[in-house]
DNA sequence: AGTACATTGCGTCATAATAACACATTAATG
DNA sequence: CATTAATGTGTTATTATGACGCAATGTACT
């Protein structure tokens, strides 16, 4: 895969890539999904490069799409990040000899990468993990357990994470992370994780719905050994046109 | 100057860019540095390249620096823009010609190129619009009145005005725009302009007073036939203890 | 079967923030 | 010196927010 790209390396653009960071919830966690190959001992955001034919944006749903199968899914653009040494000695002199690509063409990888960051909002539920060669592992980590990544993957991560949790105050954030049926308990732990607080259960109910964009459906969920609460799912319309002005405005 | 850039071109990450929207505020108006070099009939973001060995941030504050003359103000990058056809036929055959580039060296030129968008806020009354060649108009521009821009860079100064618009609610963009000292009513008309919205002269007074983060000063300016304002300064202690949490959480 | 328990659902109240507005003050102008 | 068009200050009704109390629910345990 990597190398069909480095004998073509003409059809991408140079010192530019995309990665991505794939938000997903599940068990009240925010989780990411991330990647590991065989031999390294870090794990690393699902990236690519961009074919010279294809707009940014349609290069980060190909990588997206290669890797969870989903697509139509949330997907914004968030960052780039381009400090010169940013991908300095990632792709050496070993690396390039283990994946047998010659050197004189490992020269296009060995240059300095600047990489446009990604993050996408995805249905946990609906996911599959999906190695795209042999030697992969693809995996969803808590992300407050995500462990050591690749070159500057952990500051790409972070700033994905801050971003969310302004647009967070933007847009309900929530409907794109959720199955379509849903608690208000669900609801309030993704607010709760994202924004790393704890909010009370009552206002967060009574500000929640007083928005206007949930729907309280006539089926419970039972949850274990408590009281079994209801289950919620978003008015797309409302939601929608609650969007178009934001949900928050202070002036 | 751009035929330095072509003759080494080695030098620069190709296919990359940057381009800067730097905003002023004179006069009760947003205005906006734009560019006109002699022979176009359109004006563009002023913008550059990117230095293998400076990382991108550095390579703005270029951009800005050799437009403005000043460094050290409020930079930022808001997105980047990458379409597949964004800058066709922006360098033809006609355009190498008349630069007197040579066709081999203005293929480097005229490949398709992703570019990076940085906002700046500087303070109107200590720039001076810096032409870089003889041949270059520099010029502020309000807004409102933004002519035909060549390439996508309409969509660029919409996609930052946006930007601003956002984070005028999470952080007081006014200490980057106006000058030392100003008034409340300027201020203002600062936030209406950003927002393009009239809001309230009496809530705005308490809203922004009751933030803390200006300071009333002894002085007033004589504002032509009427009466004069008071002038104030941004408290830069305060201000940057605001700025850590940001203005207007909703959760 | 009945009770304990953790969780959910709904309501209350004091306080703070907001929007809408009235009126006094100021400084240049004719 | 009155007029005018601004600025500065205050008032009030309404709404939003934060901090709670308490009843309802569904499972598990005795």
């Amino acid at each position: 895969m990597l190398k069909d790209i480095i004998d073509n390396n003409e059809n991408y653009q140079p010192g530019l890539s995309i990665d991505c960071v794939i938000f997903g919830f599940h068990d009240n966690q925010l989780k990411v999904l991330l990647i590991k190959v065989e031999r390294a001992n870090k794990w690393s955001l699902p990236g690519g490069f961009i074919p010279v034919d294809q707009d940014i944006d349609t290069a980060a749903i190909t990588v997206l799409n290669s890797r969870t199968g989903v697509d139509g899914v949330f997907l914004r653009q968030f960052a780039t990040f381009g400090k010169v040494d940013r991908n300095k000695q990632h792709f050496d002199k070993k690396t390039l000899e283990y994946l047998k690509i010659e050197e004189a063409k490992g020269k296009w990888l060995m240059r300095r990468f600047v990489t446009i960051g990604y993050y996408a909002l995805v249905d946990f539920s609906k996911i599959l993990p999906n190695p795209t060669g042999r030697h992969e592992i693809v995996e969803w980590i808590d992300h407050k357990e995500v462990p050591e990544l690749i070159l500057d993957h952990r500051e790409i991560l972070d700033k994905a994470l801050d971003t969310l949790r302004i647009e967070l105050n933007l847009m309900p954030v929530g409907y794109n992370l959720l199955p379509e049926k849903f608690t208000i308990p669900e609801l309030q732990k993704l607010y709760e994780t994202i924004l790393d607080k704890k909010l009370d259960r009552r206002n967060f109910l009574r500000k929640i719905t007083n928005i206007g964009i949930l729907t309280k459906l006539d089926e419970k969920k039972s949850n274990g050994a408590h009281k079994a609460p209801n289950l919620y799912s978003f008015d797309k319309e409302k939601y929608d046109e609650v969007l178009k002005n934001g949900l928050n405005q202070g002036w």
